[in-house]
DNA sequence: TTAGGGTTAG
């Protein structure tokens, strides 16, 4: 018996020392735990919490699962030891399903897991499973507890409800420097700079002196909330007070001074970097990284970066971006391979700023590609993954694709984000589901403005001006102030349903009531609804009026309508200045030439035919036979025995050759032909710059009906294609390129295989 | 096993 006993207590120790967290490897702890499970001894408590301990401070969540799962009545301990370590390792998501379980078994949080489930809330700025807590926390009777309300400060701050944490605040009878750098940096964080100074000024009046961590706190709140340059100021003020700056209190005035372009700031700071030798913060040498490429010091970055003493992942990712964000892709992409070939285990942040990178710069299959190529990788996407890789989606009418990343975010629990949830509203709306965009709209627990701004973008861009202006309404009825882009979307609506009284009352009111400054976007919507009605002076009037010079769009947007109005004089001026902004767009010259087809100048179209090739512009010649198929179209709607008609049959004979030479399909039998059947129209064209006119085409004045295109087949830039597709409504649209093939039907659209 | 500050992706 006293045998048993010492093996029993032999074994129970080895054990222990087995799970010992600081010495035992994980393969020892697996093998202890094989020996428990294989010895019986799995009901044993005090083992049971060890293995517990080991894996989830080792990370291996789902073993520790396993354990919890093995013990017949877990307690609030063992619970709290996996929630602890789950919010420790910011495995948040994780944290509160463990919650959610440990209710279930009749189980109540006690003053070690609240704090714990207050970080994973506020980790994932998940405000209504925080306010929970903070309900089962005040009939638990812990609301009180010291620990808990500081978690329930930095919840609140971090879920952006300032007042809530405030409240908390206030009601805590001791206050110490913990509590009160939370709520500080909380008021810096969302820009109440004087707020957070006040109650800096009053933690010492209060006889709580601030340390290092409440001044970097104020200093990485104030940079957060966009106050950069205040940022820097109270980084200068904490040093004259005698604190010296950290690692932490560096890295954020470098990204901050990054922000404010002001390089002899950065180069002072990593000067004092250097001095002080924090070259081997990671953190410093990233946000060193990160401010050159703001500052657009792309060589100092690469100097930087091949300085740096040990390879670290946070600065290839931020070497990746400040390419990027240089417009220097193929470098990026570059950089990103030959660190993946070097085995430099690339992280959610690598995979994201690549994806990013090629979606800003017209390169959506590169990004769909590497969003698969990061899934074979096993590299997890987040919530900012997929609002990177959904314009791409959204830019090529990939649908399915994003349905697929609809149905991940589903499936990861991040579709209510406001960032995945808006980029799916604009995926879907640009897709032409506007049905689609509305339900997930619908579906999000929280709004903010940019959630808002998609939907009203989205009717905008369908032509649905009623629901565009509903939603603009019921976004302010909700509290949700609008801001330039709000109206950039409503006058949109306005302009493209020629909608003159509302445009000029959103116009108008943008400043008077908003107090939001007027920018070109929004001349531009104001220019273009002014012309597309027919006010070609006064649109001209408007641009003479502006306080800026006006841009291409705003130039553009009047060219236009002085080809559907065919305003040669007008076309003409603003041809001028587009020639001088846009001197390679061979679309304006396209635009002209139009304009001069439609009045018969033909040697105004030759000349405008020789300013291109002087600038080594080739004019297509599907340009050429729109044009004059247009022509033909207007003619034989009137007067069929028109005195030109001759002229022009002639012109797009010669078109029609050019065009056969370079391998295009339609002759003047086959135009003919196609003008008697307007239903059967089909037009063909090769390149983006051509879709222009082919959308041109159907840009005709509101009110009038607009001509019906069965088949229209565009290779070439679908994104512009997707925008216009509420106006195809009831047609059925073909959209190709060498790669894809995409097919509209009543606003629904589907995809060939891209590759 | 519990509370406040940092860089790189939107």
């Amino acid at each position: 018996m006293a045998r048993q006993s010492f093996l029993v207590d032999n074994f129970y120790y080895n054990i222990l020392n087995q799970l010992n967290t600081k010495t035992a490897s994980l393969s020892q702890a697996q093998q202890a735990h094989a020996r428990i499970l294989k010895t019986g001894y799995s009901n044993n408590t005090h083992l049971n919490t060890k293995l517990l301990s080991f894996y989830a401070n080792h990370l291996c969540f789902s073993d520790a699962t396993v354990v919890l799962d093995s013990i017949p009545e877990p307690d609030v301990f063992s619970f709290s030891i996996l929630i602890s370590a789950c919010s420790k390792f910011d495995h948040f998501n994780r944290a509160i399903r463990l919650l959610r379980r440990m209710l279930s078994h009749g189980l109540l949080p006690d003053d070690f897991v609240f704090p714990s489930m207050l970080k994973a809330c506020a980790g994932l700025s998940a405000l209504r499973t925080g306010r929970q807590v903070h309900s089962l926390a005040s009939v638990t009777g812990f609301a009180s507890d010291y620990f808990v309300q500081s978690s329930l400060v930095h919840m609140y701050v971090k879920c952006g409800q300032i007042k809530d944490a405030y409240e908390v605040f206030v009601r805590m009878t001791h206050k110490n420097v913990v509590s009160w750098s939370a709520i500080i940096a909380g008021y810096a964080r969302l820009g109440y700079i004087n707020k957070a100074k006040e109650l800096f000024n009053e933690m010492r009046c209060s006889g709580v002196e601030p340390n290092l961590v409440s001044w970097n706190g104020l200093i990485s709140g104030l940079h957060h909330s966009g106050l950069s340059s205040e940022s820097v100021t109270v980084l200068q003020e904490m040093h004259f007070q005698g604190f010296k700056p950290d690692g932490t209190s560096i890295s954020s005035v470098l990204s901050a001074v990054g922000d404010l372009k002001t390089l002899d700031m950065g180069l002072q700071t990593h000067g004092y970097v250097t001095k002080q030798g924090l070259g081997s913060d990671k953190c410093v040498v990233s946000a060193l990284l990160d401010m050159y490429g703001k500052c657009g010091c792309t060589l100092e970055m690469m100097l930087a970066f091949d300085e740096m003493a040990q390879m670290d992942l946070g600065s290839c990712n931020a070497l990746i971006a400040g390419l990027a964000r240089n417009c220097l892709v193929e470098d990026a992409l570059r950089m990103f391979r030959q660190f993946k070939d070097q085995g430099i285990e690339l992280n959610v942040v690598s995979w994201t700023s690549v994806i990013s990178c090629c979606t800003q710069n017209g390169k959506d299959i590169e990004a769909l590609k590497l969003f698969r190529e990061m899934q074979v990788a096993g590299v997890e996407p987040n919530s900012v993954t997929i609002p990177c890789l959904l314009p791409a989606c959204a830019n090529i009418a990939a649908l399915m694709h994003g349905k697929a990343a609809h149905c991940f975010s589903h499936r990861r629990g991040i579709s209510d984000d406001v960032y995945v949830g808006s980029a799916l509203i604009d995926m879907y709306a640009k897709c032409g589901k506007i049905g689609d965009a509305q339900h997930c709209f619908d579906m999000m627990p929280t709004t903010n403005l940019v959630c808002w701004n998609a939907i009203v973008g989205g009717y905008s861009m369908h032509g649905k001006a009623k629901e565009a202006f509903k939603l603009f309404h019921l976004m302010q009825r909700s509290g949700q102030k609008p801001d330039f882009i709000s109206f950039t979307c409503v006058l949109s609506a306005c302009s493209q349903n020629g909608l003159i009284e509302e445009g000029w009352n959103f116009f108008n009111s943008m400043t008077r009531e908003h107090g939001i400054e007027v920018r070109m976007e929004h001349y531009a919507c104001m220019v273009n609804l002014l012309s597309r009605v027919g006010r070609l002076e006064e649109a001209y009037a408007m641009i003479k009026e502006m306080p800026s010079e006006p841009d291409a769009c705003v130039w553009g947007a009047l060219l236009s309508s002085c080809r559907v109005f065919g305003n040669v004089s007008l076309g003409e001026a603003a041809s001028d200045k587009l020639f001088k902004l846009e001197p390679s767009n061979p679309g304006n010259y396209v635009l002209l030439s139009n304009i001069y087809a439609a009045q018969g100048m033909w040697s105004e179209v030759d000349r405008v035919r020789d300013m291109m090739k002087r600038m080594g512009l080739r004019k297509n010649p599907g340009c050429s036979w729109i044009e004059v198929k247009h022509k033909v179209h207007t003619l034989l709607a009137g007067d069929k025995s028109h005195p030109q008609m001759n002229q022009i049959i002639e012109r797009l004979g010669r078109v029609s050759m050019g065009m056969k030479k370079l391998g295009y399909l339609p002759n003047t039998k086959f135009v003919l032909q196609d003008v008697e059947e307007q239903d059967k129209e089909e037009i063909l064209c090769g390149h983006s710059e051509k879709l222009a006119v082919v959308l041109g085409l159907l840009n005709t004045p509101p009110g009038s009906p607009l001509r019906v295109i069965k088949n229209l087949r565009i290779c070439g830039d679908c994104h512009v294609v997707i925008k216009f597709i509420s106006s195809f409504e009831g047609r059925e649209i073909f959209v190709r390129d060498t790669n894809r093939f995409h097919h509209f039907k009543d606003g629904v659209c589907s995809c060939g295989d891209y590759w």
